[in-house]
This record gives structure tokens, C-alpha cells and sequence, in this order.
DNA sequence: CAATCAATGCTAACAGTGTCAACATGACTT
DNA sequence: AAGTCATGTTGACACTGTTAGCATTGATTG
């Protein structure tokens, strides 16, 4: 990857926050795992290493942006799907394959969702960014679930339904199973919510 | 952790190798992420950091042997839940359970585990121990299946049952869920697998 | 307009890491 | 007893995240 405006670089960036941040997100589009360096990152960006702790505290902060940054992609991807499919289980099932579907096209950055949102850290700045976005997120599946189920039966539902398609994406992502969009619609469809 | 032998350390170690998986387990079962530092570990044992470079070729290397002992335990584990829990689907559920309940307990191997089984350098050494362990942990899984499914259902429930389980360990391992036994064993005994 | 100041960049340095090369030790074999 | 080879050591290199101190610039004042 070649550094970011090469020839004539003034002395200051411009807006190396929002640089950084979408640089970061396109080398965590090429990886599989989240590894990223933060003085690799820098020299990326056309920088001296030390530039970005202008504008993060330290690594840790700048992958919990980019890890919300994620979150809320993937939050209006689910969203989307949601809203595209209609009522009934059939409807239910597409949002959940839609959320296989993104972590298969996200690998680096699923992961580094899941690695940053349990941290106490984002408490410090934002006590509920990542928390919220979760919340919308589960939400989002909970909406789509069979309406005529008891509030308990909901939330269990719902753990299943995030679980089951959480399972399948990192199974996958791990290498352990195939990505085989016919068989994920076949497993995600072979849960009936209403069985005693 | 002090370093083992302080006093009168020969020359030789005796089982360096042996003794650096033993250490190596006590660390990862000391934390929550596999973070495991080769120079480190070499200090815990009382030992050089270049020292272990006589036993792994490198630090994957080391890596990947924990990851597979683990896996072994885990099938160990797998295979006694499976005997332990009667025929049926109440049996079938008692493995999954197992499942979940041995990630808590292994948070960081559980995550080495997966995180290196999908490398290809294991294919060097030993073209299928990783392989073979994963293969004999889905055995354990299909052979609670309920019986009288077509070989078809039988696959696809399987990958169900497997991600289901995987999907909960590593969400509550990642922080999203609290570890309530009960949720657990409600939201694993919810699918119904003649449902359609 | 000029002077100041805060924001933002830089270089140098430190501790830590994985890894290699070269050398030291000692246990086993002939 | 001699020699060989597995196994240990030290030293070095390149890399990382991070801090301290200095430099440059754009913006805010007098």
C-alpha cells in the first residue's frame, strides 16, 4: 500500500483522524485477521509513527473506532435486510443469512468487533456507543422474530437466533466449514420457535 | 510465575519441551486471551528465550502443539458428556451444554484452538491431528443425534447443533451474554430437529 | 498586520517482541 | 577416553507500542 499523498505533503495532514480511520478499514478489507500495526498503519498514511497519537490515546482506541465504525455497518446491513425481507419466519431467516453473509465479506472486521465490544475501555469515552449499537442490533434481530411468542420465549429466541448465526460465521471464518449459502439457509431455516 | 528450578539449574533442562506446554497450559488457563510471549514463557521456565527454538521451530509452532492438546481435552471432554448423558434428545442437549460449559472454564485455549486450526502449517508436521481431533469432536456431536433422521438432516443438524453451542461459547466468552447455565440449556433444548 | 498560542507534526529513545547466527556445555556412543 | 550431537547460551537485528522533547503551522488575538 503506498503512503497517501507522496509528493508535495504539507507539514500538517489536513484530517489524519478520518484518513487514518479509512485507511485502517481498507487494509482490514484485505485481511483475514485483524492484525493491524500501528506504525504500519502511519507509514501508510504518508506519517511519522507517532502522528496518529495526536488523535488516538493509543492503539486500543483507534481499533475501537474502527471496531465501531464496523458495528454500525453492519448494524444498517441488518437493518436493510430487514426491511427488504418480508414478514414470517421466511422473512426472519433472511436477516440472519444476511448476518452470515457479512461476516464472510467482513472477516478482519467482524473479528475486531467482537475482540473490542467487550472492553471496559469504551466506557471512558463513550459509556454506551458500542453498547447501544449492539443493542440496535439485537433489536433488530428480536423484531423479525414470530410475533406470537411469550416475552420469556422471546429473549431465548432471540439468544438462539444471534447465537446460531454467530456460530456459523465464525465456524467459517475459522476455516472449519464452507461457505455454502444453500446449506446456511437449510440450518438456519430448521429452528421452529414455536416447538414445545 | 517464578521461574521452575531456580536453584542449582543444570545445564540441560531435561524435558524442555514437555515442561514448555506444561507452563504454556498453566498461562492460558491464567487468562482470558491467548496472548503467549515466547521470550516470556522462556523466563517462566527459567530458561533462554532462544532456548524453546531447540524444540519448535517456532513460536506458531508451539502454538500450534497447545492448541492441539487442547483440542484433545476438549474431545475428552466431549467424549465423556456424550457417555455420561442417557439416549434421546434430553442427552443429545447435555452435550452441548458441555460444550459451553468447558469454553467458560477455557476461555483462552478455547479461542487457540480456533484460532489455529485453520492454518495451513499444520499440514506440515501432521497432515491430520488437527484435522482428525475437529472430525472426531463432530462424530461426538452427530452420534447424539436422534436417530431416525435421513443421512441429509443428519449433516445439516449437526452444523446446526455445532454452531449453536460454538455461537453461545464465544459470545459470552466475547462479553455479550452472561453465563446463566439455565438460559443456556433452555435456548440449546429449543430446537426441535423434525421441526419441518 | 503582527504576535502569540494551541494543534499537529517530527525525531530520538526505551522496553518489549520473534528470530537468527555463533558459540558453550554436557550426555551418549564407539 | 574421544568425539559427536542434542541442547543450552549470548549477542544481534528488525520490528512493535509508547513517551519526551522539539518543530511547524493555522488560528486567535492585540
Amino acid at each position: 500500500m503506498l503512503p497517501v499523498l507522496p509528493v508535495n505533503a504539507p507539514y500538517h495532514h489536513g484530517d489524519l483522524r478520518a484518513a487514518a480511520l479509512q485507511v485502517g478499514m481498507e487494509k482490514l478489507a484485505d485481511q483475514e485477521q485483524p492484525d493491524l500495526g500501528l506504525r504500519a498503519l502511519a507509514r501508510d498514511l504518508g506519517v511519522s509513527a507517532t502522528a496518529l497519537y495526536r488523535h488516538f490515546p493509543n492503539k486500543d482506541a483507534l481499533l475501537d473506532a474502527l471496531a465501531l465504525e464496523g458495528l454500525s455497518r453492519l448494524g444498517h446491513s441488518q437493518a436493510e435486510a430487514a426491511e427488504a425481507a418480508g414478514g414470517g419466519e421466511a422473512g426472519f431467516a433472511e436477516v440472519g443469512i444476511t448476518y452470515v453473509e457479512w461476516a464472510v465479506q467482513h472477516p478482519a472486521l467482524l473479528r475486531l468487533i467482537y475482540s473490542r465490544v467487550g472492553r471496559v475501555d469504551l466506557a471512558i469515552d463513550d459509556p454506551s456507543a458500542m453498547g447501544e449499537a449492539f443493542r440496535q442490533l439485537r433489536k433488530g434481530i428480536a423484531a423479525k422474530m414470530p410475533g406470537d411468542l411469550a416475552p420469556e420465549e422471546r429473549t431465548a429466541a432471540t439468544l438462539h437466533a444471534w447465537s446460531l448465526v454467530h456460530g456459523l460465521a465464525m465456524l467459517i471464518l475459522d476455516g472449519q466449514i464452507d461457505y455454502d449459502p444453500a446449506m446456511i439457509r437449510k440450518v438456519v431455516l430448521m429452528t421452529d420457535f414455536r416447538a414445545p
